[in-house]
DNA sequence: TTTGCGATAGACAGACCTGTCTGTTAGTTT
DNA sequence: AAACTAACAGACAGGTCTGTCTATCGCAAA
């Protein structure tokens, strides 16, 4: 075999990726990810010692994407920070119309995931981030008060992708959008 | 034994709804279920053939009871349904503030079950009754776009509750009931 | 007293889970 | 060629899961 167009690593994240988005890490045996990425068990116990490795590393490679999708979506709502803010909500409408939307996978994940565990702090982690680059965003775009803009914002975010493990209807990031430029205008003094 | 102050049926699902709350249904077995409400397991499959069986009573359970807390916070907020909108977000508040508050039971449920499933299609239909609760208050507040409104306002619902699976912080449901009072005041018109 | 019924306790089957271990194959370095 | 390395295939142990089945207990009616 060894169709290692990509190294071994790589395809059993890749795979990990598609399966625990779509079921949830607790829906997808060990197994199932060995099968589809063409690996033994051995290679991905190297990799990975534990089953909770691969979440982990799940989770960051999630991470990564959609806080890519995020700033890519904000910058391309041009160079006025309120703009960027709103736009933002573009990389929600994104997500929803994409084949396999399945909603947000930290939250998702941090559903079957018990309080004190590593999984659940990366997710609190992350949540963390991307409240404090919207507070950042805020604060540049000259509101009031920059944290419970940001608070409000990421509501609206999270709102609309927990929304998505439901259906992707897109008039639910339709919707955020339009609420997030009501509550920008309305917290950013001089339009 | 035989402590029936409460019959079978009630003690299992009060269990399961404890149980499937804090941990997903899926992170609980069907022997700690009867070994928590003093049942054997013969009478538990007599009440509920399948465990999905158990997990559907389970969403009825909550599909009431966070009904009821939406419309109780909603009419205590007073007559005009401007109010009741914005007041609404005080059963958020109230549901942060609880022991073992853990998010959306719904949201969390469905992020660990099948798209097809019965349990997926239970959980889209409370959503869909939430949503069209609050269009019908939308409309009688005189919104401009009460179906527009209703989904902002759910959204901002939806966020809070999801973000509960990670921490339990008042910010935000705080900021959800200022983001919703913002909302409700710009899309009707006419203080 | 005897018969019947509902609930109990718990063994069991069959499937699936994680993680370990043995042995084999292929490619590279010495 | 020989040794080393990395990946392969897959058996295996020990545990958990759901759902079925047997056998027992307590109580009420005949």
């Amino acid at each position: 075999m060894k169709q290692s167009a990509q190294p071994a690593r790589e395809r059993i994240l890749d795979t990990a990726f598609r399966l625990f988005y779509a079921h949830g890490p607790r829906g997808v045996g060990v197994d199932t990810v060995i099968a589809q990425s063409g690996v033994a068990k051995a290679t991905l116990y190297k990799h990975f010692p534990r089953k909770d490795d691969l979440v982990l590393a799940y989770l960051d490679k999630v991470d990564q994407a959609w806080f890519g999708q995020l700033r890519t979506a904000a910058r391309a709502a041009g160079a006025d920070p309120r703009d960027q803010l709103v736009g933002m909500f573009d990389a929600l409408g994104s997500a929803c119309r994409r084949e396999g939307y399945h909603g947000c996978a930290f939250i998702n994940t941090a559903a079957e995931s018990e309080a004190g565990s590593e999984v659940h702090a990366r997710t609190v982690e992350h949540k963390r981030l991307v409240l404090a680059w919207v507070a950042d965003l805020a604060r540049r775009a000259g509101a009031t008060d920059p944290d419970l803009l940001a608070r409000q914002l990421t509501l609206l975010l999270d709102g609309g992708l927990s929304a998505g493990v439901l259906d992707a209807d897109p008039a639910t990031p339709a919707a955020a959008k339009t609420a997030g430029r009501a509550l920008v205008d309305a917290a950013c003094p001089g339009g």
